[in-house]
DNA sequence: GATGAATGAGTCTTCATTCAT
DNA sequence: GATGAATGAAGACTCATTCAT
């Protein structure tokens, strides 16, 4: 009884959370369908409760999307801090591209989060999961560049842009392993072969530019 | 009265031609900015004509989406006929790939024709288009491996997958650029490269399952 | 048992008392700011108590507007017994009118009570109201009139009309002199003059028709 | 044929004519009853158009007002020209102000008129109502103050929100006869007699600040 | 008694689509 | 053929009111 209802400031009554968790969880559904200007009303039904309440607790289209889409890029933020520790620095980066696909895979509202973050629509919004998923990619690339194992001319913007790109066409079938495929291609792209100095003409557009 | 009340084959009427083209061209770029959703008011508005006239040279959005985007995936796949002469089937590839970005920057409303590949809204008109440019890619990339010069396990929807997703972003700013930067390693990747053999275990999620 | 479960005679809690209270000053200057349609959650809100706690107290949007209404009516009821007192009649209700003049001019309440006494939203409210100020007016009025100071052509209900009709266009600046000025003219208007009989023609509209 | 249709552009055409005055007409009467806020899609129901309708001829509350508006306003201003011509300028006047009454009176849409010339909701259109009425009535108020009729220490201003106030309360039974009455009081108090000053202290509060 | 969550009816507003001129 | 008026469905958003805690 010592640590009762200790939070915030009052109960923070049980319908109250569930509903919230319903809205989220429609959010996610009807935002990876229908893109972010999905209806609202939608969302309501599809959590079962009234518009009103959806209202209530995101006062805001942007407020919703914001919710929906923290949790997703944290999830990515946090998997890049446990790849971190495998061995393989190549493999570790190959893992998160892979993981993040089957995030959006599986449907987990990435989807709209990502299509957010491509398209600048809200600033503050965006700027957080750029700066975060930005982070999770310098983080696994850095380390591989320091291995020596690829090359340093390609930004964590880019490859950022290159995952999200590639995710974009999530509603065609196959497209899981089409993109699998593709960033597998990409990283042997990105490979520092010590036999074989990059290809004199080829890369040079990327190369000369790359900050 | 021997050419009755003009049938489709008669009389095109100066004035019918000319706002069918307004239409077309208002409408490339009202759905470059906006969408494939954008309004269809705004489209004639553009043009300069009602939104009967509209209604009556395209019966539904689709019709008149269609009629957009075929010119302009006609355009790529002429380009790609021209390229087919090149000596270097590399960087006909290259050059292609680097010219349909082109045209997305330079707001040819391949945008909302893109996006319409992508996802596949209207399965006739996505069809065609998927064909053409699958086709388009394929001439070169066919080209390109039957020279040897780049490796055989990619087929021309993947890299007509990886493209779209890349121009998907066309509205960060320096994402021309940066999406050069990511064909050229992506083409990096494609290269074979005698003294070393793919690497062993990085691709193999897509070698095995690559038709 | 014999205080059993708190009747509505027994304990009426402090704080219960406290909030009543809170919400007849918030809903007095919601009302007055934003008429009596404003919204109930603001005057919650400005009370600084639940909306539940509005409803318990206030079952309904009038019982509340009622409340606001009967103590500002009150108050004017009640300055026109002290004015009763005045030597000068005349000067009595002059009185009677500015200070009700500056009664909604420092915002207490009275403008809303003024606009529901005007359009006879709900008829009991409104009866009260509309006795209670007539009976205020016509003290002051009658006394003026035995005192042979102002003609007896005017009822204290069109007095009382005019007087709120001035006040209806307080949120304009100066309006307070403005009324002040008209009502003077108003009062000369009233005022008998052994000298000069009524004019003949000029005052013959109302006083025929007058019932 | 040569005068053909040399309308604005088009033809006006005729339904589109009729509903534009049908609504017009409705909005008279529900702003009429129900305020400058009354729901615009009750004005469609009453005017027996779709919504959208009366959004295509006034896009915004304001513009229908204002359209509601003007045409009230624009009469009493022309009435003031033809008073002015009357031989008895304070007849003109009570003539003018009563014809006011009198339009309030017959619903023609001046209530929601005159409460937006109360409060200055739309700066502008309220700019062009309060000068064109202060000019009205300044034209007949300042020959009855030349042809030292009436005293000039009360502005047209002064006496146009007098004349408003005494107009809000037109939903009361009886409210226009007693407003005529207030208003020959009003007018007697304006009254210059020769044979008697203005009462010496009752109506300083007015001349000395009067401009 | 107090609180604030839930609900849904009601408005505004936009547009696709049909049709009269 | 061109035009733009008419229509209504649909979605955003607000708030009064009820009720669970």
């Amino acid at each position: 009884m010592s640590d009762g209802p200790a939070t915030s400031l009052r109960k923070p009554r049980a319908d109250a959370v569930r509903n919230r968790e319903r809205v989220l969880e429609a959010a996610k559904g009807v935002f990876s369908a229908g893109g972010p200007d999905a209806s609202l009303e939608a969302v309501a039904r599809r959590a079962g409760v009234g518009i009103g309440t959806l209202y209530r607790h995101f006062p805001t289209r942007e407020a919703l999307f914001e919710a929906v889409y923290r949790r997703e890029v944290e999830q990515l933020g946090e998997l890049s801090e446990q790849l971190k520790n495998e061995p393989q620095p190549v493999e570790a980066l190959r893992q998160w591209l892979r993981s993040t696909v089957e995030f959006v895979a599986t449907k987990k509202g990435m989807t709209a989060a990502l299509a957010l973050a491509a398209h600048g629509k809200t600033s503050e919004l965006t700027a957080f999961s750029s700066e975060r998923l930005t982070k999770a990619i310098d983080a696994l690339l850095t380390r591989a560049v320091a291995a020596g194992e690829i090359r340093a001319d390609v930004s964590p913007e880019d490859l950022l842009r290159a995952l999200i790109g590639m995710c974009y066409l999530h509603d065609q079938p196959g497209w899981q392993q089409s993109v699998i495929r593709l960033l597998d291609v990409f990283i042997d792209g990105l490979r520092m072969r010590g036999d074989a100095p990059p290809p004199p003409g080829g890369k040079n557009g990327s190369s000369e530019e790359a900050r």
